[in-house]
DNA sequence: GTCTATACTTGGATAGAC
DNA sequence: GTCTATCCAAGTATAGAC
């Protein structure tokens, strides 16, 4: 049997990680304090650091597992895709994803501090290569469905898509940048429909549900 | 005549401001508190309130500063490029000259900063309007350069063209971020050169190609 | 494991001396 | 204009009771 532990002993860790998460997409990194994100877990302060140690490390752990997450799901996405309509869907959704989670004030943070503490650099390299990899993958998908689009090796173009969606991202906090950003999928959806006159007529991608306000966890 | 200000009166601000921006590229928007900056600047915390009002306003007031600056320089490159060669070039002078003083480093960091706070985003968005303007000078020229390349109305090219390249800033500070980057303007380079053979342009950057022969796959 | 209480630190901002 | 001194708020982190 395992020890008494008379309420929850890891359901606070995964809740913690989850308000991590919605403080994070909320308020902020700067906003995201052990106060913040307890009081959204339904818990007390000082249980961030009874179980990660430092807000920081808790940061870290709720980044880990939103993109664990998404890696599996986009993986199997881009891997079964069979067009180019598909792949550009899949790009959009990262986007999105990424911006409702809030993981680009994360990296952002993570990248700069990485600039002068090399073994920091290393550990964000370390969590970008997934994504490197999957960008590789979506990239070889793209050359293999459109002849001829293999202007740069899979490498340097996973590397340019990677940044640009970062880029993206970025600029989708400025007034119209949001906007700008959807028409461009738009457009690169009907680009991709113009090169792949088959089957592929999913007609315009359905408006998912906005992810609007909905803290999970609940603000009291 | 002016006042008599024994001593310095509006070097403080231009220390303060350049400070700021060290700060910035430095130890990112957290870590920029007036008494980082005010330390930097070998002056008192209290004259960034005396100055500037508030911290932010401050930061605001180095973006400013930076933008000006870079702008004038960036705009007078463009504008005198006649080839596509010259442009690119004026491309990676700029980008290098700013990834070395950190000067996107400021802008990157207030753009994070702003999404979580509508104020600041909405601030740093209209700083952002001329570097807007400039990129659509940019790009109208390469559409004059290269018949056909006009794919995507001038607004939204500039769009995409700002956001690769403020990601590509933040992925350079990885392992292998800032050597792909420089491969990736070789590659632009020689692409230039294909497009536009007309007059021995200056290969004062890279070798010129002797062959015709695409970079990387021919795309028959 | 979880809570309360608290020590300690840092940062924004102001008042007033010089 | 610049400084010292200070207030106040918020955050990190720890100690110890339950």
């Amino acid at each position: 049997m395992p020890p008494p532990a008379r309420r929850s002993a890891d359901a606070t860790r995964t809740a913690l990680v989850h308000a991590a998460q919605d403080a994070l997409r909320d308020v902020g990194y700067s906003g995201s304090s052990a106060r913040e994100i307890a009081r959204r877990a339904g818990c007390n302060q000082a249980l961030v650091f009874y179980h990660f140690g430092s807000v920081q490390d808790l940061l870290l752990a709720a980044l880990d597992d939103v993109s664990t997450r998404r890696l599996t799901a986009y993986q199997e996405s881009i891997a079964t895709a069979t067009t180019l309509h598909a792949l550009v869907d899949a790009a959009e959704r990262v986007l999105e994803d990424d911006l409702a989670a809030g993981n680009v004030a994360v990296l952002v943070e993570l990248l700069t501090a990485g600039s002068s503490s090399p073994d920091l650099a290393a550990a964000v390299t370390e969590r970008l290569a997934p994504w490197r990899d999957l960008a590789e993958l979506a990239v070889g998908r793209v050359f293999e469905l459109v002849p001829g689009a293999a202007v740069l090796p899979v490498d340097e173009a996973a590397h340019v898509l990677i940044a640009t969606l970062l880029g993206l991202e970025l600029v989708a906090g400025t007034s119209t940048g949001r906007e700008t950003t959807a028409v461009l999928f738009g457009r690169a959806r009907r680009v991709a429909d113009l090169l792949e006159p088959g089957p592929a007529v999913r007609s315009d991608r359905a408006p998912r549900p906005r992810t609007g306000r909905a803290p999970a966890g609940g603000a009291s």
